[in-house]
RNA sequence: GUGAGCGUAGCUCAGUUGGCAGAGCUCUGGAUUGUGGCUCCAGCGGCCGGGGGUUCAAGUCCCCUCGCUCACCCCA
């Protein structure tokens, strides 16, 4: 059983038509509900250079220091699969000057997203997402709206899931409050764990991040960055937050949600699942003023988030998950080869008006292939035999009542177009 | 990278102190010559993940290995 042809790669898989519906709901009702906020598709490349994702992202980063998928091709160039979309989406930005017009572009993805890590519960090394990012604005309503937006999605399909926000401060405040904070560390770090040690060095804002048991008395003592925000991201924090309330949206402020790069900046925001197990997250943002600039674009004051297709399809409640299942309208059922070809003339005219046809290609018998109509939960039955192709008359039968009649080809479309169909 | 649990039919899983590999579902055929579902009958389907060892005898015990799952780190 350990095929190397025959299995996938580990942390890849198969969606099968048995639940690619899902998927399907929820994609399509993303892409209604961002549209009817003024969000627009936009599609970049899943390969990217290297460097895009070192300096968007951040070398100190896990993403980047250990988890792209990164190979060199036949031209030497360092490429990566991205683990991420915002990075790509600003480039993109940026290369097709989108930000001449001024004001605010809104833009939405839908993709595959790529992070070498270990398989677990709702992680995978090729995963789904779905994301927004509003280029263009720093106006606090962007934030709240975008979040509205997000939960207003998951509400629509009966998730329920908690949001969390925070404000990380900026390039004003956030330096003098690093600076104490790091002198803080300095007395606690002997107590705390090794990894809290290395974060306090690499990555300051991480410390936050821990979970082990014995630190967490020290981390409760250090001062938040909630606390220490300077007026103007004091402000816009209030503004989110009243937006927020205004939309009579909930939230929980975690003064322990951090984004850790220097072009992250004020509202950072998460929205979880107790359903999920160990990666809560279905879904996860922020604002990065700082980043068009980092990578070489005008100053640009944007934020996004990214939703877990995986982990949201995941919790979707049962009852969200049929309803979907394709059914032909009508089965052509045959007996000879004269029949054979005249089904597939009726299925090809039938099909051309918008009805979906199934024909059995096994020339087994009529029983065989009324059962398969009834697997395939197909409407109508039309049985196509010796005495209907003589006559122009076929027997039409209907599944779910067992009622049969005869009807000619233009009786039978006179009826299907009774049975509202949508197309 | 570290730790734990699990690998038996296409799927979900039984398999006792080591003693002829099983069930349900699916699939195929029949009961029913050109009429589905429900029922009944029959059938197909297995390197018991792989390799080595112990034993008269291993799905079962031991060692190695591969795979999957969950957890840690981190994140969607």
């Amino acid at each position: 059983m350990d095929d190397t042809v025959t299995s996938n790669l580990p942390g890849t898989r198969d969606l099968l038509p048995g639940e690619i519906d899902r998927w399907q709901l929820v994609e399509d009702r993303a892409r209604r509900i961002f549209s009817q906020y003024g969000f627009l598709e936009i599609r970049t490349p899943i390969i990217e250079p290297t460097e895009l994702f070192a300096r968007g992202i951040g070398e100190d980063t896990d993403i980047v220091g250990k988890e792209m998928y990164t190979f060199v091709d036949q031209s030497n160039r360092s490429i990566t699969l991205r683990p991420e979309a915002t990075a790509s989406v600003v480039r993109a930005y940026i290369q097709n000057t989108m930000y001449r017009g001024g004001g605010l572009t809104k833009l939405y993805y839908i993709g595959p997203m790529f992070r070498h890590e270990k398989k677990q519960k709702g992680r995978w090394r090729q995963f789904y997402q779905i994301g927004a990012e509003a280029l263009g604005s720093d106006h606090p309503a962007v934030d709240a709206e975008m979040i509205e937006m997000a939960l207003w999605l998951l509400e629509s399909l009966g998730v329920k899931a908690k949001l969390l926000i925070n404000s990380v401060g900026c390039s004003n405040c956030r330096p003098p409050y690093l600076e104490r904070l790091r002198s803080e560390l300095e007395q606690r770090l002997p107590g705390m764990c090794e990894d809290c040690r290395r974060r306090a060095a690499t990555n300051t804002l991480r410390v936050f991040d821990c979970k082990v048991e014995s630190c967490q008395p020290f981390i409760d003592r250090l001062p938040s960055i909630t606390d220490n925000l300077c007026a103007e991201c004091g402000n816009h924090f209030a503004g989110v937050r009243r937006h927020l309330e205004q939309a009579g949206i909930s939230y929980e402020i975690v003064p322990r949600l951090v984004r850790g790069l220097d072009y992250y900046v004020r509202t950072a925001f998460e929205i979880v699942s107790g359903e999920l197990g160990s990666q809560n997250a279905v879904a996860g943002g922020g604002r990065y003023n700082g980043l068009s600039e980092v990578l070489g674009g005008p100053p640009v004051q944007a934020l996004g988030f990214a939703m877990g297709l995986d982990r949201l399809v995941m919790i979707l409640p049962e009852e969200q998950r049929a309803d979907f299942k394709w059914r032909p309208d009508v089965f052509l059922a045959y007996m000879g080869e004269p029949a054979f070809e005249k089904a597939g003339e009726i299925a090809r005219e039938l099909r051309h008006r918008g009805y979906s046809c199934y024909i059995d290609f096994s020339e087994g018998r009529l029983k065989g292939q009324m059962r398969l109509a009834n697997k395939l939960n197909a409407e109508h039955v039309l049985i196509i035999g010796e005495d209907e192709l003589s006559r122009g008359k076929y027997t039409i039968k209907r599944l779910a009542d067992s009622r049969q009649w005869e009807v000619t080809i233009p009786e039978l479309q006179d009826y299907l177009a009774t049975l509202n169909r949508s197309i």
